[in-house]
DNA sequence: CGCCCAAATTGACGCCCCGTCACCTTTGGT
DNA sequence: ACCAAAGGTGACGGGGCGTCAATTTGGGCG
């Protein structure tokens, strides 16, 4: 229990005052990040530019990363936490294999469209373009795996390889995604409705694991 | 001496000892980047690390690149020169969508799995995946962009949604690459099925540009 | 309240890499 | 042999990196 009255041991983090700082520099340096690396692309950021941004001294940044490379991740982490959820609900609920399909790209979609400028930090590399797929992203491509083999357990699918499959379709969502975000606004129907043609066609076609086919 | 004639021309680049010693040089750089590279990952390399694996002086390296980005893309280029004409190749020759298609993949599947190596210098780093397209590369893309348009005007191909559709093949010819390098030996028969099999299905359902269904 | 320790912040420091440039060596024309 | 141009060399100033001793802040306790 940490109903601590002002009766507090020492107990590590029970500081009231202390743990809202931290969290309060935290995010501070987060937001710094996420404005500079929007301004500035990835590779040109430094360490510095994001402290400077911020009130903190440079030391301070290494009390919360070790990195410009953990911010970042921590950045894209924050994304990928925030829509795997959904994802996941989506392909939960999916009785029929196009709602799977559907229901992943759509959501997919929709949220790169909402977070544009997180993508845009990506591309500010004039002609160089650098993915970057953190811990938590890769999480979310197991997760899609690991419902496509429980799918292919519920007949939803039909017995194909979940590895490539479950590539095919991360292919396709974040090569997509970057055509997509060309046209202003983004048109994220055409998009979903293309990508799940594809796959629904394409599953049809697929080369069948189990059985002579 | 060897047996030169001692009465060379004042031709501009007419030097042959020079000429020689720029192209070694170039090369010498180029061998130890992709050796140092392979070793340590593009991050972790830094412009030093490759020219102390080269008998040159650190200046000289700036007569040849500018940075050891410009290294990494001038190896990826390369790579990218040395494929594209085999694709197109295979394209060009194509009667019918499935030998464009299964053409495509199967080229490109096979490149990776004989240049391994090259592949794993981007992988190299730990849990984060880096990928770098250079300007050669992005016209690689480009190319099939055009050849799908072309192959849209002989009718080989449906009428279709080009852009999104280079997009999806590009996201599935190099996402599944990544899968197919897990396995040793890398199966591209399996590969190139896998993917022909999903274009093949999914284009005939893919949404029509012009008309109405 | 005042004391005291732990936690957190600070910025100066030493390290290393960067890209440049004045100097030197090599090449090849005369 | 001599010279000019090409190009190799490595020392140097600039700056980012990560650390750490000193300092400030937070909060438990008498």
């Amino acid at each position: 229990m940490e109903g601590e009255q002002h009766r507090a041991r020492r107990n590590p983090g029970s500081g009231r005052k202390r743990d809202q700082t931290r969290a309060q520099n935290h995010q501070l340096i987060l937001e710094a990040a996420r404005r500079v690396f929007a301004e500035f692309g990835y590779g040109a950021t430094t360490v510095r530019d994001i402290i400077r941004a911020t009130p903190l001294a440079s030391g301070t940044f290494y009390n919360y990363f070790k990195s410009k490379e953990e911010v970042f991740q921590a950045i894209r982490d924050e994304t990928a936490l925030r829509i795997r959820p959904y994802l996941r609900e989506e392909r939960m609920r999916a009785g029929t294999l196009e709602e799977f399909i559907l229901g992943t790209f759509r959501t997919f979609f929709e949220y790169v469209a909402s977070d544009q400028t997180s993508f845009a930090a990506i591309r500010r590399n004039e002609t160089l373009r650098v993915r970057v797929d953190t811990p938590e992203i890769i999480a979310g491509f197991e997760e899609l795996r690991e419902d496509i083999v429980e799918g292919i357990g519920r007949d939803v699918f039909p017995p194909i390889d979940a590895d490539f499959l479950m590539a095919a379709m991360v292919g396709v969502a974040f090569e997509m995604a970057d055509e997509m975000l060309k046209s202003e606004p983004p048109d994220t129907e055409a998009a979903t409705r293309f990508a799940t043609a594809l796959f629904m066609g394409g599953i049809k076609s697929l080369p069948k694991k189990t059985g002579g086919g």
